[in-house]
DNA sequence: CTCAAATTAGAGTGTACAATCAAAATTCAA
DNA sequence: TTGAATTTTGATTGTACACTCTAATTTGAG
């Protein structure tokens, strides 16, 4: 942990070259040698403010996540719409994080279960407003079908974004706000 | 290329045991000592009958997604519930398979672009076949819509093997015929 | 049976990687 | 100003990896 402003200045800048690397040339090509390049610092001025390489991209990755957060104050007013808005800025945004996150999803490239666990987390919490804002819209639905309604569009959004990551012209937003149609 | 019966044999089980560890422990864990272990060969053997590593998994994966291609003689009668119940056998049937696959379009970890042209191709190959028995249950749609709707019913399906791909328990089966009732 | 071709073996090469360490330089509170 | 704590440095370590090479062994067609 950095405690002079010499330390913090580093530290700003490794997080920026890790954040970058990530997005320029995904998990793999994110080497301590290219972040500490990038960053203009050598290889022992990053390991008296970090434990491990896995420790700085933790941190981008779940700085990151924390950023998009739709709602964070969890207000419960949300309508669909604005769920699924909060959800194509993440993707369009945000798409170095989008990208690493199915990477570290479903690689398991880091051996820290934190993230996984983290990223398992930030998915339910999204299922759970979305059938909170489902069941507001139409209360009708009852808890079951909502759920299964919110999982439903949340994996079509997923699967869009999933979409995007491989093929940049893919017009993202169009596309995820058709899932609006099937909720009217 | 194999010419001896011994060298056929020893192919296979390089073969089965790339398949095996791409399941159990991921691409990255997939290297040439635990492919060589498991297989019960040594290094030299394994490069008198492949070029690289990347070969093998290649072939494997290549393999794969050709086994489960959905009616390969392409008869054009394929009802929108038959190409769902295929894409769950994929699913439900190759988990490994259909794991790799995502860890592969998503890392760009193999240099061989061919890999991730199949995976893009095999893509569009659904799509076209989604929007195909989109248009014969309701020709009113017209192709535009048909095309938007099969892209949006396969995100959804991916979505769901995305889901399935992090969490064992999740029963993508029922989520997913669930798409059903919105071609209805 | 013969022998050329195929297969096997495994020590060895080179490279990339994350991480360590002790010493020098600097920061900043008192 | 002083000096203890922090930061910086870069040579170094150790490990894991894909891949090569040469020599011994096995295979199977003729």
């Amino acid at each position: 942990m950095a405690r002079y402003q010499a330390g913090i200045r580093t530290e700003a800048r490794i997080l920026d070259a890790t954040r970058q690397l990530l997005g320029e040339v995904g998990l793999d090509g994110t080497t301590l040698k290219a972040i500490c390049e990038r960053a203009e610092v050598r290889v022992g001025s990053f390991y008296n403010l970090f434990d491990s390489k896995e420790s700085v991209v933790l941190r981008v990755v779940s700085e990151a996540i924390a950023a998009v957060d739709p709602d964070p104050a969890h207000l419960g007013t949300e309508s669909v719409e604005d769920l699924v808005e909060a959800y194509i800025a993440f993707i369009t945004k945000e798409p170095t994080v989008a990208k690493i996150y199915v990477q570290i999803a479903v690689s398991g490239a880091l051996t820290n279960g934190e993230l996984h666990h983290r990223i398992q987390r930030h998915h339910e919490q999204r299922v759970a407003r979305f059938q909170e804002a489902l069941l507001r819209q139409s209360p009708v639905l009852g808890q079951q079908s909502a759920a299964e309604k919110a999982e439903v569009i949340l994996a079509t959004l997923s699967g869009l974004a999933f979409r995007a990551a491989l093929d940049d012209g893919f017009a993202f937003a169009e596309h995820a706000r058709t899932v609006l149609n099937t909720t009217a």
